[in-house]
RNA sequence: GUGCCGGUGGUCUAGUGGUAGGACCUGAGCCUUCCAAGCUCAUGGCCCGGGUUCAAAUCCCGGCCGGCACACCA
């Protein structure tokens, strides 16, 4: 196990990724990722695209950061995204001021949303005392503190905006149109690789908690009643579970088991959420996550989102500790629903009945040229009022008389005038609110899990060696090639080689510096996986040129023309054949080293 | 946000009220035909601001950044 410090060490030195703006003395929470980082980010990116957008036959968007804040208030994030901290006078300690007032008293659940004022008045009332020391809280602030970043849409005043929170914003008020582009057809889903900001109260550990990070989100439409996930596709996949109710246990354990089984014994409520875990078990496994140190764990239910109504975490541990890496929550109709609800669009989608129904339906149609002269501006209301009142309560239009309530105020009117009727309407189908499955990835922690998962140590000829065990489809850097030596006959054979090789479209490094050892164990501590190495002895006589290609993590060789080079190193790279493969194929190098 | 500890070349680190030394790395050269070898030379540093002092990288205060603990993490 390779401690933080180390491998933020190493990050640093190697460009992986270091603390952004140093020069003007850093700034908590954010990271810049270096050459090296950013590759391998980039990489980790198209492998998820390539299995969660492609392979899954979804779609892939890029929405704006900023966002408006009607958004925010539709999606809960205004309200459910507030932190009531009140702090105490005495110790200095911070407290959940909600939680304190949910704690002392019986009747009150949800104190958030009674507002700063209430809370510091419940406080005092109840003469609420610090959980640290128990000095008295009473008249002492109660500040909220929301954990979006604001700003400000356009000049002068604008209008209020906020940096998105979440990708998944973007993909549900887009819905309208990416329903339209789906041809109103469920299930589709709809993917986004993107940053998303939380203005943390502390930024901790690194790079595992910051204010800007890399999201990449599937948003799962699906009508509930209908759509079924392909679940034989990963029945059989095997997965390490911890369910709420084993965290809860005293002698609590992880539960080993397929995707197939935890259905079938209910472990997992959501046959969609066991589906995408089960395909998330195997990316994972691809790019190079120790599965003997990641879990699935459900959340507990204290623990779940606003959102949420059952939710799982992939979990790795990294330096000891477990961290989230991903999410996998039902969401329900929570988003679409809301956002219908705050906005002038509709996010439904119209479902046909498998045969048309007939059903008899209560209508009014109000004679407005008696309703206007009577009620003035108030006519539309009632007759809005009329048709509720038809649907709801046709009964009321047996009497002479009908009376609604529009803002308070009674209006009485001659039934006659409401031209009150059933008529029986044909209904081809209706709009249904989509629910939604959202598995979430956090990229950035996914990046420093594999650091941490690649990251080894062994000894070469009795020195210690540090390398970076990396999937080669992730690895920043496919291969690098070098002369053995200064040669001239060397550097421009192996330049050449490096350029065939970029023509090929593989990340290429070249390097004819210092020793050759020096230069495999920079290659090795940057988890490059292949290194090819132009001699003197490859260049004799008249046969075709041969060049030693290394494995980075046996540091054994063997000697390939450079004529197959180029294809041989696609094909291993794109997973297709192993370095094993080619070493019964093509004649092995005895480098005396020994590797232990 | 609170408490404790810390901040010296790219990285790791020694050190003192009189402006700094090492190791590794990096660059140039010599040597070198496969795993951080050797030799010569070179580049490069006291987090920022204020205070005390003849003099502050060193002491004091504040800020910023980092680590740990608490809190927080929808």
């Amino acid at each position: 196990m390779v401690g933080q410090q180390a491998l933020t060490e190493l990050a640093k030195r190697r460009g992986f990724f270091f603390g952004a703006n140093e020069a003007y003395g850093g700034t908590a929470g954010f990271y810049t990722f270096g050459p090296e980082g950013a590759a391998l980010k980039r990489n980790v990116e198209s492998a998820w695209r390539e299995r969660f957008t492609l392979r899954l036959g979804n779609e892939e968007i890029e929405a704006p950061t900023v966002m408006p804040e009607p958004v925010f208030e539709a999606s809960g994030h205004l309200d459910g995204f507030d932190d009531m901290l009140i702090e105490c006078a005495e110790c200095g300690e911070s407290h959940r001021a909600d939680h304190l007032i949910e704690d002392a008293v019986a009747d009150i659940e949800d104190a958030e949303a009674l507002g700063v004022d209430r809370v510091e008045e419940l406080i005092r009332e109840h003469d609420l005392a610090c959980p640290t020391c128990g000095a008295a809280l009473s008249g002492e602030p109660v500040e909220d503190f929301n954990l979006m970043f604001e700003t400000s849409i356009g000049p002068g005043s604008g209008q209020p905006g906020y940096l998105r929170p979440e990708t998944a914003q973007g993909i549900f008020v887009e819905f309208p149109r990416l329903k339209e582009y789906a041809r109103g057809q469920l299930p589709f889903g709809v993917t986004q690789i993107g940053p998303a900001y939380r203005n943390e109260i502390s930024p901790r550990r690194g790079i595992i908690r910051v204010r800007e990070f890399t999201q990449a989100e599937l948003e799962q439409f699906i009508d509930p009643e209908e759509d079924e996930p392909p679940l034989e596709d990963v029945a059989d996949v095997e997965v390490t579970l911890y369910p709420a109710s084993e965290q809860n246990a005293d002698d609590g354990d992880y539960i080993q088991t397929t995707i197939g089984e935890a259905i079938d014994e209910e472990i997992i409520g959501s046959p969609w959420v066991a589906y995408f875990l089960g395909v998330a078990q195997g990316w994972y496994e691809r790019v190079g996550v120790d599965m003997d140190r990641f879990r699935f764990r459900q959340h507990l239910a204290g623990e779940r989102a606003h959102y949420a109504a059952d939710c799982w975490d992939a979990e790795s541990e990294v330096g000891g500790n477990w961290i989230e890496i991903a999410g996998f929550a039902y969401r329900g109709d929570y988003d679409l629903r809301k956002h219908g609800e705050h906005s002038e669009d509709r996010f439904t989608v119209f479902k046909r009945y498998d045969e048309p129904k007939t059903v008899e339906r209560a209508t009014v149609n109000p004679d407005m040229s008696a309703l206007g002269p009577e009620f003035g501006g108030a006519a539309g209301d009632v007759a809005d009022a009329l048709q509720e009142l038809a649907e709801s309560d046709p009964d009321a239009f047996d009497s002479n008389e009908v009376t609604v309530d529009v803002d308070g105020e009674s209006y009485t009117i001659d039934t006659d005038v409401a031209n009150f009727s059933v008529e029986e309407q044909t209904e081809n189908g209706e709009h249904i609110t989509p629910h939604v499955v959202e598995p979430s990835f956090g990229v950035g922690r996914t990046v420093y899990t594999l650091l941490d998962h690649a990251y080894s140590e062994d000894t070469v000829d009795d020195e210690t060696r540090t390398y970076l065990s990396l999937a080669p489809e992730i690895a920043p850097t496919d291969v690098a090639v070098f002369p053995l030596v200064g040669d001239d006959d060397l550097v421009t054979t192996a330049d050449d080689v490096a350029d065939e090789l970029r023509a090929a479209g593989l990340s290429v490094s070249y390097d004819d510096s210092g020793s050759i050892g020096r230069r495999y164990r920079r290659q090795d501590e940057i988890g490059t996986p292949f290194c090819v190495t132009v001699d003197h002895e490859g260049l004799e006589g008249d046969s075709e040129p041969t060049v030693t290609l290394r494995e980075r993590d046996s540091a054994s060789q063997l000697r390939i023309s450079v004529a197959d080079l180029a294809a041989e190193l696609e094909a291993v790279l794109a997973g297709d054949g192993t370095f094993a493969d080619l070493q019964d194929r093509y004649e092995r190098v005895d480098t005396d080293v020994t590797t232990a």
